[in-house]
DNA sequence: CCTATAGCCTGACGGC
DNA sequence: TGCCGTCAGGCTATAG
């Protein structure tokens, strides 16, 4: 699920769950979820410290640690975070848990174990160390901007939008919603948009990445929460296009699967 | 430089 | 019901 909308549900999730406690336990059993660290490091690190905050960048949170250090989480296709008291079983597929003061844990769990979870000096440090992009809300990501990115871009415009290290945090899924909404073929160059289209891919992102985090991204239930003119309601094969009722198309686009309306999205085509 | 593909992992789903 | 193939919202390494 993680892309940018799941991961800041993650994150104000995390906030909640895990900030300003004094984390008492740490247990990484599996790990190749660990990247460029061990769990003896990560416990040293962490322990009888608290998380101070927690930032987003792209698909990546970054959870601060009182006195300096970050702990980092990707979150691959099937990471998410999961509380739960002392007393509970702990969840499947947990891969890292905290245990805090008092009855409070809080597990990672990723059955695929596609995720990642590091250490890092700083979020500034890590997102130059990782090559990451600005972050697709980032205010600073203004239509000239985006159309600069876009112009310099050699891809299609759907590969364009999911290159973290250009714009972080589309994925698959949404780069698909966003270009529906911007009424752009995903097929199309990126550097062969014109002025109008990048408006209302502009539009188009921001909206569709807001929305999605407030109906609840990341969590059960968000499907049903889906605004009815979105394409993901009907991201099938042959199912009739909210907009015109026409059927919906598939197509392998740089290595994914791609689903659009082939009436409605004609821009660059 | 670029795009395309396989690989990492496991679970869910559809067809037989 | 059980087995098998296919697919899945991530990224990376390697090949062309």
């Amino acid at each position: 699920m993680p892309e940018l909308p799941d991961v800041e549900n993650y994150r104000r999730y995390f906030v909640r769950h895990a900030l300003r406690r004094p984390i008492e336990g740490v247990h990484a059993p599996d790990a190749r979820t660990l990247r460029g660290t061990s769990a003896r490091r990560l416990r040293e690190t962490v322990l009888g410290r608290r998380f101070a905050g927690a930032d987003r960048h792209g698909k990546h949170l970054l959870a601060r640690l009182d006195g300096g250090g970050v702990v980092t989480f990707h979150f691959g296709m099937t990471g998410a975070f999961a509380a739960c008291a002392a007393d509970e079983a702990p969840p499947r597929f947990t891969r890292l848990r905290f245990d805090f003061d008092g009855r409070c844990r809080l597990s990672f769990t990723d059955p695929r174990r596609l995720g990642r979870i590091g250490l890092a000096d700083d979020p500034a440090s890590f997102v130059v160390d990782q090559g990451l992009g600005i972050d697709a809300l980032d205010r600073r990501l203004t239509v000239p901007r985006l159309a600069a990115l876009l112009a310099q871009s050699s891809a299609g415009i759907k590969a364009a939008l999911m290159a973290q290290d250009r714009i972080a945090g589309i994925g698959n899924i949404y780069s698909d919603e966003i270009l529906f909404q911007a009424g752009i073929d995903p097929r199309a160059d990126a550097a062969g948009l014109d002025r109008r289209a990048v408006g209302r891919l502009h539009r188009a992102l921001r909206r569709v990445l807001r929305t999605a985090i407030d109906r609840g991204a990341g969590w059960a239930g968000f499907a049903e929460k889906l605004p009815d003119g979105w394409l993901l309601r009907h991201r099938r094969s042959g199912a009739a296009c909210p907009r015109c009722g026409g059927a919906v198309r598939a197509a392998r686009i740089s290595g994914r699967t791609a689903y659009f309306c082939p009436r409605c999205q004609k821009d660059g085509g």
